[in-house]
DNA sequence: GACCGATATGGCTATTTGGTAAAATAGGAA
DNA sequence: TTCCTATTTTACCAAATAGCCATATCGGTC
């Protein structure tokens, strides 16, 4: 059985990425930073819910955040996860 | 509440991609052209479970797969899979 | 101090996923 | 046809995930 840990890495940051919502975000936080509220009014779920998929995404280390008073914003880490969205297009078009 | 299929529809292709073993795989397809039971002597698990493995990824239409008298063997039908990986790798750094 | 708005967390249920073993399928050889 | 080998499918169980509600937490204001 392979147990390269490269592979479990790479699959705990693939997985947070695969998710509609979380997708969705990570679109919006690639054109600027937006704090929690502004997102959940983007995306029209519980605020709970908007919370928990940032914290996966943040655990990942995909996006940051920073504290403003008593809002959090959040941002982008890395902007390749453009290639990634590219790649998935490519395929998309060969089904 | 978001309803864009888009997202689903890249969602289910991120979900394709993310889990070790599949990771594996692709990184091994990209390679090679190999037949399930090749695959599954370097994975070592169940042979059922490397054949689910290669349908998830075939469904999603990451790989494809042609027959050889009793034999089928995949490949990779999108080497853009190497710049998802090459992302993670980005990210991995930054944590 | 108490209160309020913004976020995060814990608990619960429903759904999905991953793995194995057993049965089914398909093609070639005896 | 029967046997054999490679692969897929089915059935079942355990574990993980997603969503919502209720309950913290944390800063600033009154």
């Amino acid at each position: 059985m392979i147990s390269d840990s490269k592979y479990e890495q790479m699959a705990i940051i693939m997985k947070a990425m695969a998710h509609p919502t979380r997708l969705y975000i990570m679109d919006q936080l690639n054109e600027n930073e937006y704090c929690v509220c502004e997102l959940q009014e983007k995306i029209g779920a519980d605020m709970s819910t908007v919370s928990k998929h940032l914290s996966v995404l943040k655990h990942a280390g995909i996006v940051g955040s920073r504290k403003v008073n008593n809002q959090v914003f959040y941002k982008l880490l890395c902007p390749c996860v453009l290639d990634v969205y590219k790649c998935v297009v490519e395929i998309k078009k060969t089904n």
